[in-house]
DNA sequence: CTGACGTTTCGGGCCACGCCGAAGCGTCCA
DNA sequence: TGGACGCTTCGGCGTGGCCCGAAACGTCAG
């Protein structure tokens, strides 16, 4: 569960059961531990119950556990591959988000493609750009050579604004600690690069895949690393 | 026991089960689990078996699960304590160890008292200077105005080398990854310190204590920081 | 060679944990 | 308002983990 929940988003208690593999009750015994142990919080929606991680650094604390602990049983061994996949690129109900999401709105912002955000970004002890202010409202805007070069790309986009630009809505990636491209937007894209073949979703689960297509064009066309 | 091994120094199985209050047969069941699970490593001496972290990562680890577990048991809260008071400052057989004990010979060594090491320590990632080669034999050696600092200190020295130093000997410190004292010199200062009432034995364990004298003048005789 | 010592292996007991299905509770929707 | 749905609580079960004492093994010292 802990895996499942690694990558910052909240899930409610009936995901984390069949993540899991578990029955119901089970589930919401462990969650119950998790929350009293002060790893996992819980946030009421109507009649779901999200979990999610404490915390970054009980993200942490989970990836660097998986990485010394390798060795588990043959069942742990496929989900933990899971989990990483599901950390590096997945949708966000139909966005995109993990590394590859806040790559791709990293590098619209880099490009001027998307404005805004000025000075929430900020370089992090280990070289990454991380949020300065992860409360604070931030508005963002498509560019008119942002919204054209989407359009080259295909991506189904509303037109521009009186003021030639185009309000976009976030993400915020916990673990990742940056804001990835969400809303109308981001469905679209999200889309559209599914829709060109540069990406694919993974059998099972939330994970995207950057096919071979996907790893030749993106840096190409949208200046992202794949990596 | 984790905890116990946790300053990266090897300890013998028996000591290890006393340490954790469990039967000598326990603690070697729960030994084996942990070497085949890749934490630990075992050293075979004549009739002692000694035990160690299989690296400094998994020091890392156990400090980092038991900063974001301290809701713990009773009793493993005092033990927890205790693994701090350890990590911070203790005796490595006769002579400081512990980030006091890396301490003062990082004082020695900035301000001249002793000299060798060249290129040894670098800067990492987090702003600690770690030790660039480990494996590398290095010659220190206490200059002297090292030698006369000491002695007026009331460090019990012999006379210094016909050039004019004295060699000495040091320790890796494994979690710390950085040398400490330790030899003649190392056990001379160990002495004088505990002597001088600035250091302390704690009642249990290898730990050692810096006393309110030794916080006044320590940073002052020696330049030590006993944050 | 023999006894002391440190350690591991073995056999067995106990408790806790993880698990489930059924039942109860709150929420949403027709 | 009734029913579907999501979740939690409850009672109960089985397995596994942790633990111990006794015995076996290897090593060291007299």
């Amino acid at each position: 569960m802990l895996l499942a929940l690694g990558d910052g988003r909240a899930l409610p208690a009936g995901t984390l059961a069949s993540e899991a593999g578990v029955a119901a009750s089970t589930a919401s015994e462990h969650l119950a531990r998790l929350v009293d142990g002060g790893l996992v919080t819980v946030h009421p929606q109507g009649r779901h119950r999200y979990y999610r991680l404490a915390g970054p650094e009980v993200g942490r604390l989970i990836e660097n556990l998986a990485r010394l602990a390798p060795a588990a049983p043959v069942r742990s061994l496929r989900e933990d591959s899971r989990a990483y996949a599901v950390r590096r690129a997945r949708t966000c109900y139909d966005h995109l988000a993990g590394r590859l999401g806040v790559a791709v709105f990293a590098a619209l912002l880099r490009d001027g493609l998307v404005t805004g955000g000025d000075g929430i970004h900020r370089l992090d002890d280990d070289g990454e750009d991380r949020l300065s202010a992860p409360g604070r409202d931030v508005d963002y805007r498509l560019t008119p050579a942002g919204h054209a070069r989407l359009a080259e790309l295909g991506v189904d986009l509303p037109p521009l604004d009186g003021d030639g630009g185009l309000p976009l809505r976030y993400c915020v990636d916990w673990t990742e600690q940056r804001h990835h491209l969400s809303g109308r937007v981001g469905r679209a894209l999200a889309d559209r690069l599914l829709a060109l073949g540069w990406l694919k979703r993974a059998e099972r689960g939330r994970a995207v895949l950057v096919t071979e297509a996907g790893r030749e064009r993106l840096p190409a066309e949208l200046g992202v690393e794949t990596g």
